[in-house]
DNA sequence: AACGTACTACGATGCCTATCGTACGAGCCG
DNA sequence: CGGCTCGTACGATAGGCATCGTAGTACGTT
């Protein structure tokens, strides 16, 4: 085989310069994207979109999965029927250098408070 | 006088509990709001609206403020005509500890990127 | 080939929002 | 008082967006 097991035709990603901190922002203030990092961060790597059981239906989650990737924070990769979804971390740690961890920080803290409240 | 210097009415905050990370992160995704924010952490504090000159009308000057405040990320005093901004930073740092200096590091270093592009 | 699964595309809907303009209110100053 | 400045309120407009449902495509499995 010439190619990689990368399967089939691929999605288009913008590239680490073209991530801008608004689009970032953007994507993650909204709670079912939020969640979404959130697990894709706690539980290290590459998750398909199926793993996700999220409280709207498929067309919507797609979408979300979407808005993630344009705005640079997921890459999105087909493996199969699958489509398998990672952080950017380094593109994200590299253009703003301890940004993620401190939103996943603010997210973990503010859910441990709603939990509680 | 039995009231403070604080003149007249006072507007509607959100209480420290009542702040929402994703409130606080649709808020700064707008890069007009980011830009008041980075200016008034720069500024160190308590910057008048009129004190911005924003490509804007005042109509959305106004409405840019009220978004902010009301998403908690910044705290609003009339002082006479002015109406006087700061930070919030007692309550953000608090919620989310790192968080706005993280976020405005990444500002600061998008606006340095995009300068010099 | 036939089937099932995973995800997409498209259109619709209703809401939110960034922007403007104009008209108004509130405080200061001559 | 009369005017000036600062900011608000309100209505309009246009675009964005979160959500859904249905129909369809791509891939693996049998």
């Amino acid at each position: 085989m010439t190619t990689p097991a990368v399967s089939s035709r691929d999605l288009p990603h913008p590239m680490r310069e073209e991530i801008r901190l608004e689009g970032v922002l953007h994507a993650l203030s909204d709670p079912m994207r939020l969640r979404i990092v959130r697990e894709l961060a706690a539980d290290g790597e590459e998750l398909s979109c199926s793993h996700f059981d999220l409280p709207v239906t498929k067309s919507t989650t797609t979408h979300h999965f979407r808005v993630l990737r344009e705005a640079g924070v997921i890459r999105q990769v087909y493996r199969g029927t699958a489509k398998m979804n990672g952080l950017r971390r380094d593109d994200l740690d590299d253009l703003f250098p301890g940004l993620l961890d401190a939103l996943l920080a603010a997210a973990g803290r503010q859910a441990v408070r709603l939990r509680d409240a």
